[in-house]
DNA sequence: TACCGCATGTAAACGGTTACATGATTAC
DNA sequence: GTAATCATGTAACCGTTTACATGCGGTA
């Protein structure tokens, strides 16, 4: 693709990932064509200036290969858990589900943890605001969960007992409790 | 509360708003008070530095409350919708309604874009990551819409006629497809 | 002995956006 | 005729993080 091309595609899902500016994504192409990990081709462009297309070379799926694998950082953004999602390519049956429950490890934590300090007033829970946000959160952390756990029994991973098949795992009320990672 | 009070009840919460580090924490309160905005009392502290403990003053409420009145930019991020619910103090049930309709205005219009784009491949949608990501960000969005549905039941603005009284939001599944902005 | 928690603060470094430059074409 | 789309690119700007400075007390 193009920069402009990978800046309108992913401009659609804006909200779900952190979409660079043209300022930032024009240089980044690049570096990477100087670090050899992408290749050029320009094609003519009637008027307009001439397009760029990028290709990624072999180096550049090894290093990419590599990024999607490094081990992933415990504090990770919704956003970043997504980019690497859609990286996902790469990933074996098993490497995925190895991501999904270190992701459903990461989010019960935070999600009992919000429910601990609901309960009793570790935080400040004294005004309306604060309560409505942590339930807010709370609704939110429960779907993720609810995902990862319908996710995984599609993505079974090495080891696995009780295999359910699941055709869409949106909208989807699913039990809780269970104990991934 | 002092800056470093701030930044730790803050961090309990770091997944759901943006938490400043201190180095920008610290010069930001630094100029609130430059215009009047908070006071300080130094609170000496026994072999550790004096707390400087803040708290707002007339004029920053006034502040506060612009800015959380403000209207909303359309493309508000999560994190920053999240900041702005924690400020629903200031709110009247009007108004709280109406900024969750847009909220929900907002969430469902990405939602039905997101799922049109799923269908046809406006997106190239062809990879299995794109499928997960997409399916992911679906189920996010459909959870959303229902705690702002529920939520909605729980506050309702000026006019409104089916009222229901409900409990507790997180967990519940709720039908879509009403109307609201 | 070494490190973490408490508590404040500053300055350099970094990374990203904003704004600008260019220019032909199509839509209102 | 005015704006928007296509298409690339650079540089100034701006806010934020990172790293450092300080220093006492508790603990592994």
């Amino acid at each position: 693709m193009s920069g402009y091309d990978i800046r309108v595609s992913l401009g659609s899902i804006n909200w779900l990932i952190d979409v660079p500016s043209y300022g930032s994504l024009y240089p980044a192409l690049h570096s990477l064509r100087e670090e050899g990990l992408v290749n050029v081709s320009i094609v003519p462009n009637d008027g307009k200036p001439s397009r760029k297309v990028y290709s990624i070379t072999a180096a550049g799926s090894r290093a990419l290969e590599a990024w999607s694998h490094r081990p992933a950082e415990a504090d990770i953004s919704q956003k970043a858990f997504v980019m690497r999602l859609l990286l996902a390519n790469s990933f074996s049956s098993e490497q995925l589900s190895e991501y999904l429950k270190q992701r459903y490890a990461l989010v019960t934590a935070r999600c009992s943890e919000l429910e601990r300090s609901v309960k009793r007033d570790t935080i400040e829970v004294g005004s309306e605001g604060d309560r409505l946000a942590l339930d807010y959160g709370l609704a939110i952390a429960n779907a993720e969960i609810a995902w990862l756990k319908a996710t995984l029994a599609r993505f079974p991973g090495a080891i696995q007992e009780g295999k359910q098949s699941i055709k869409s795992s949106a909208h989807q009320s699913v039990e809780l409790k269970e104990d991934y990672g």
